[in-house]
DNA sequence: GTCTATAACTAGATAGAC
DNA sequence: GTCTATCTAGTTATAGAC
């Protein structure tokens, strides 16, 4: 029961912060639920922006090194020349942060609203530390998809990345963003396999369109 | 200067919402960076609270009604039988949405960022404003869709719909995720009818994708 | 309508007993 | 390591003068 105490509120202080928002959680509830008391905050932690950043630290690196392992996975399978297929590429972006949200560990979809909040408060010093972890993923995701995707310019594969990674944000933050935006009377089935395999479709489409012109008439559009 | 202390207000706490968070932000703040008086947001909204949803409430609908003012136009043209390409529907409801972030009124990318941070927020009471202003446009669009895309099935087009929707909305938090993400050599263009153009493209090829069947051996894959 | 002053409260952090 | 007690500083909201 000894480091139980510092889990304990690192889990509760996740809960509630995507819960409630960083701001408008106190110390005091985060100990009161941890079953601690009001000083081990500072004590485990040193400060509570200290426990935000320990939070972090604690999910982010567990997506990308799947990302990562996948993608040396992959490549060995590859070999030195041959380009990996778009869609595999995209799957094994996709799949782990998915998986995070529902399956795995318990928590996790706390983490990704928590995570999703970030990228909206701009004044923390977390952009840094998510931004540093991102960069080791997509030195190494870019030059894959630009490797697959050799007719696109570098801007075109740029903007196209970053579609795909909005996608994916956006199923992350879960059900709650849909039953807002739908009618929803659909019912959200938990199958998180037919989710990865519907985004890694509609991505992998979207991936392969033909690049963007903006002739001098106006919009020029290709459709399949 | 009568009703220029109101706007003010209004103005100076959407840019500190948007910039710092709602708790994060105190009216203190909002009304010294306004000119205005600590006393002026609770004689003019009542609350802190009711400040926030005035905010809201005098963005959103500029959005939806020029959605929905294409959409009637659009189909005015197409005709009671036709269908409307889907390449026109994602064009008119991605649009105007991304017009907000950059062009057009001040304000807007920091209204943008706050209505993002509202999706995190599940606690507020804005949850029910932003549904109920959603509900009249996917009320519109989805059978504009659906007859544009009959091969789908509702599930599939149910997704698809909410990857648009996810796509958009990550396009509309603006550069700054992007930057984060990205190792960002690239320029930023702020050319929006390019954005707009790429975004289309995306959309309308993901969404014209098969649709996605998990058959017994596992994943079918179909790409382009 | 706009101000000052203040009430009533809560926050994060820490000192020091055990 | 864990507690209580407390400090300092911040908050929203309001009462009442002008």
């Amino acid at each position: 029961m000894v480091q139980d105490t510092k889990t304990d509120i690192l889990d509760e202080a996740e809960a509630l912060f995507a819960e409630k928002g960083y701001e408008a959680t106190s110390l005091r509830m985060i100990t009161a639920k941890a079953g601690a008391n009001l000083a081990a905050v500072n004590y485990y932690f040193g400060s509570k922006e200290a426990l935000l950043e320990a939070i972090y630290e604690r999910r982010i690196g567990r997506i990308n090194d799947e990302r990562l392992g996948s993608l040396d996975a992959l490549e060995a399978d590859a070999g030195g020349g041959k380009a990996i297929p778009v869609e595999n590429l995209v799957e094994i972006f996709v799949k782990p942060a998915l998986q995070i949200v529902r399956g795995g560990s318990p928590g996790g979809q706390n983490f990704i609203r928590l995570l999703g909040r970030s990228y909206l408060e701009p004044s923390h010093v977390l952009q840094d530390k998510v931004r540093h972890m991102y960069e080791e993923v997509t030195h190494r995701f870019k030059p894959a998809f630009a490797k697959a995707l050799p007719e696109l310019s570098e801007q075109e594969l740029y903007w196209r990345l970053h579609f795909m990674v909005g996608v994916l944000a956006y199923c992350m933050t879960g059900t709650e963003m849909m039953r807002m935006i739908a009618s929803s009377k659909i019912e959200h089935s938990d199958d998180i396999d037919l989710l990865v395999a519907r985004l890694v479709s509609f991505v992998t489409h979207g991936l392969y369109a033909d690049e963007v012109n903006l002739g001098t008439g106006g919009l020029e559009k290709q459709v399949v």
